[in-house]
DNA sequence: AAAGTCGTATGGTCAGACCATTGCTCAATC
DNA sequence: GATTGAGCAATGGTCTGACCATACGACTTT
């Protein structure tokens, strides 16, 4: 039981989950207005308020002023906050955030060599070849980087290990669009990344298992060497705007970060 | 970007970030009162409610009534919520929340064969003891079950690892401390966690995670028989109570899920 | 028909008050 | 003197009501 959090508040998030249970509220819907949601319920609109800034921290639901409050839409998705804020506060180092990562991914590339779709396949070789034509834009390179392991995580077809990855993986990738590599890694990466694809392809698991076991060992201690430590440094811990481009509903708007191109999740 | 989310309340966010980052806010310390935080940054106090229930929400903070509000102590932890409102918004199903599980313990299973020190060892022993010791005991025997798991996630000597697989395991448990297995099941499952047990003890990496693989893949099959249902069913998605205990810093109060236990970070 | 303007709906912020709980102080009591 | 109980101050929880800021559609104008 969580220790306190108040009680009308709780009523509040306890009421849109029965709404999600009962399949009346799906991602994108549009909620109540909150003054609405007041009388409803019988609380105040400040609590009401309160309730529904829980589910919008972990990232159920997202407000836009003054046109309302919606599910969140968009591939599932468990945000990067929580845990950039658990590694602030445990001092977790880059080496466990690799290695994390590693049992994660290793885990999705066999089950993407398993499973993987012609479409699927189809779209990690696309990634690929976008690297190899970057490798003179480490910043281009590095979106392609992201997107070929979105691609591989949404071909494994669980959407629950796609968003563990993609929650301690996030970590990593606003740090590295500093800090880029230099060319030479990034040829090296962008044919690890192709290893990775082949074995997919080819339905082989043990040989993606290796390939992105390898690649990731390779890849934490290229990271090493850069910034130059003892690989028992902590996390920058910043993420100072990264937060996935909030995918809103229109507005094909997009910048920096590549779309989330539905990891795994059709339903 | 979060796509509204206000802006004084971030601050507040903000501002508890640069607290945890600088290191004058550290597990277990109190915030100043909301009153006061108010004035500090200049903003109203509803303002600043906001912002400390989004970090409780996450789980970086807890409050209570009277008394004040706190960095959450015990060990680093995610929480099982933002999960489970996933699961019931996408309907994630029971097998996939199984090879998710089966991803990560594989891993830190072979973690935990390689670094598990002595006592953490001694700590499994004492589980596989305590399951033997429950077999008429369905419940006595889930707690034993919830702690080796955590032991052996706290000998991989990775918090996030940890912390990943607490979430996503979280789910199971709530629903198995009702529909208990009979006896017979219960057996086996001792004998497959003492394999586990055998095989980190001797540091067998390849061992280990051969019989955490085993053991799932067969607690996976066993509870998808108990429910007689064709694998595609959807997770209960309703977790009444689980949260763990709250972790009030006084009182030993403890009834029903067993102690955190630390899983891995001693500080 | 296109473009700009206005108005309404809706979330964001604030102020102030009062309630509920906690934990301590201090006095009464044994 | 130790224990217990009442009272009090600190602190989070809730409410009312108002006003501001933004978004989006309807309407007007050109």
């Amino acid at each position: 039981m969580k220790p306190s959090e108040g009680v009308t508040a709780e009523i509040v998030v306890q009421h849109v989950r029965s709404l999600i249970e009962r399949g009346e509220l799906r991602p994108g819907d549009r909620l109540p207005p909150e003054r609405e949601l007041a009388v409803q319920l019988g609380v105040s609109r400040p609590s009401v308020r309160a309730g529904l800034r829980s589910l919008a921290a972990i990232g159920i639901l997202q407000t836009r002023h003054g046109a309302g409050t919606f599910i969140t839409d968009g591939p599932p998705t468990l945000g990067s906050e929580p845990l950039s804020f658990l590694a602030a506060l445990h001092g977790f180092t880059r080496d466990e955030m690799f290695e994390a990562r590693r049992a994660l991914e290793v885990g999705i590339a066999g089950l993407a060599a398993e499973r993987a779709t012609d479409e699927q396949i189809a779209t990690i070789a696309e990634e690929v070849t976008g690297m190899f034509a970057s490798l003179d834009d480490p910043q281009a390179f590095l979106i392609h980087d992201i997107r070929f392991h979105r691609a591989v995580a949404a071909a494994s077809g669980n959407p629950i290990l796609a968003s563990l990855v993609e929650m301690v993986s996030a970590l990593f990738y606003e740090q590295r669009r500093k800090t880029v590599e230099n060319g030479r890694d990034l040829k090296q990466a962008a044919q690890a990344h192709r290893a990775i694809y082949h074995a997919i392809r080819a339905h082989d698991v043990k040989r993606a298992r290796a390939a992105m076991s390898e690649h990731l060992s390779v890849a934490q201690q290229a990271q090493a060497l850069e910034n130059g430590d003892a690989a028992g440094t902590q996390v920058p811990a910043a993420l100072p705007s990264f937060d996935a481009p909030a995918h809103r509903p229109r507005r094909p708007a997009r910048v920096s970060v590549p779309a989330p191109a539905s990891p795994t999740s059709a339903r």
